[in-house]
DNA sequence: GAAGGCGGTTCTGGATACAAGATAAATTTT
DNA sequence: AAAATTTATCTTGTATCCAGAACCGCCTTC
């Protein structure tokens, strides 16, 4: 019987693995563990009071989710991104969510448009809060991918998730340095009043907007140099 | 067994984990494994002559991918889609393998080009062994990969491999069951010449094209069901 | 004095061993 | 004899342990 040691790190009740690899992937996307950083599998192993299999195995799904990367016998490092990455991942999103949205809106339901209009009112609550930024990347991605919930697109969506994954540490980044957040609940909320209206060419067009835009705002405050985001490697 | 080994080391240089993952991918793609398989840690380990850790920590990757589904206490299972995914997944290579191409065509050089005739050069060659369904499946990847080079677009084409990579097996099957080779050999060839003549528009239509027929074409060789053809095992 | 070996330390990679959950089988009970 | 329960067995999950590679400092050597 295992002895129920008050974990300082609680864990839930999945599997170990899955248990650290979600507690990891969410502290990189916070950026809790930045860009750059090593990865030591003691260190982690203690952290979450357990042994390194689970912690191994959690490291090898991030791998291949792209958030870090592994160098044999030399350990995992957090992968960081260039600004042509940012670019190139923002290119992909715009390409994808702008097909998923024609794809779903005319498959939105009631329910759906709730459920987003619930995200947008929990902005206004949440939005002041210590954790706000992490808080926010939360917020937009449930707003996202509801209204994107109409195409039935498992595929799109496990995408389009991942490479949210990736970009999210640098939109957070993003809207922190730029203050964008009213700017961005004002597209919100007019991108839900055109789904919502089923206008299927002016929700793409704004959506794509949208995206393009933050991805342009967040490349220029990285070439600025505002955020010591390592350069890329050779 | 496929594992040309002496007893001690079955697999050389990398790690354990990537190669035991590289080696069931493969597996997984030529249909050596099939849809529904359950993936037994021990089996695999002992095929391998490995222990089960390298094994587990491959099943995650795998996992990731997209490949297998891991069911906690259960095992592994690999994954077969359902007609509509293979639907979604031709969407979704449409949406991004247009895309690229067209960001690939002007970066395209004289080296590419030749590289991309040397692959059509071995369909030739290729196309009538034994093994014919998967030497395709890896000729064929290897073909539109160096036709998208040009773009250098990394996250694009991780994307696009992982999608290829879930619908080969399928479109192994789908050239198997239509003969379609030498339709598929031509499509090649004109494309090759429209990128050479870097013709944008003309290339990007005929790839949709391409890729649209043959998602169609496979969907409907499932739904008639006629998906039991015996992958080459000697 | 600087370059290059050399040993100790630390970390990752892999294997064996053990605990726990799940499935199948056999036994008991009604 | 059928259903339910318990037991047996198999498979997965996790921990502990060992081997080997990379890093660091020291020392030797030219």
């Amino acid at each position: 019987m295992a002895t129920e040691a008050r974990p300082s790190s609680a864990i839930p009740r999945q599997s170990l693995t899955s248990a650290v690899a979600d507690s990891l992937r969410d502290k990189i996307i916070r950026m809790e563990i930045r860009g750059g950083e090593q990865l030591r599998q003691d260190a982690i192993a203690s952290e979450f009071r357990v042994s390194r299999i689970p912690v191994r195995e959690a490291l090898r799904q991030l791998e291949s989710e792209g958030l870090i990367t592994i160098v044999p016998h030399h350990g995992a490092v957090v992968s960081s991104l260039s600004p042509n990455d940012i670019e190139e991942l923002f290119e992909i999103r715009v390409l994808l969510e702008r097909e998923i949205l024609k794809l779903s809106i005319p498959g939105l339901t009631e329910a759906n448009l709730a459920q987003a209009e619930v995200c947008l009112k929990e902005y206004e609550k949440g939005l002041s809060r210590q954790g706000y930024i992490s808080m926010w990347g939360r917020l937009n991605w449930r707003f996202h991918s509801t209204l994107y919930s109409g195409a039935n697109r498992p595929h799109f969506m496990s995408i389009i998730k991942r490479v949210n994954n990736n970009a999210m540490r640098y939109t957070g980044l993003q809207v922190y340095v730029t203050r964008g957040f009213e700017r961005a609940k004002e597209e919100h909320r007019q991108l839900l009043e055109l789904c919502r209206a089923r206008d299927v060419a002016a929700a793409c067009e704004l959506l794509e907007l949208h995206i393009r835009h933050a991805g342009e705002s967040l490349k220029q405050g990285l070439l600025e140099g505002r955020t010591h985001v390592d350069a890329e490697q050779p």
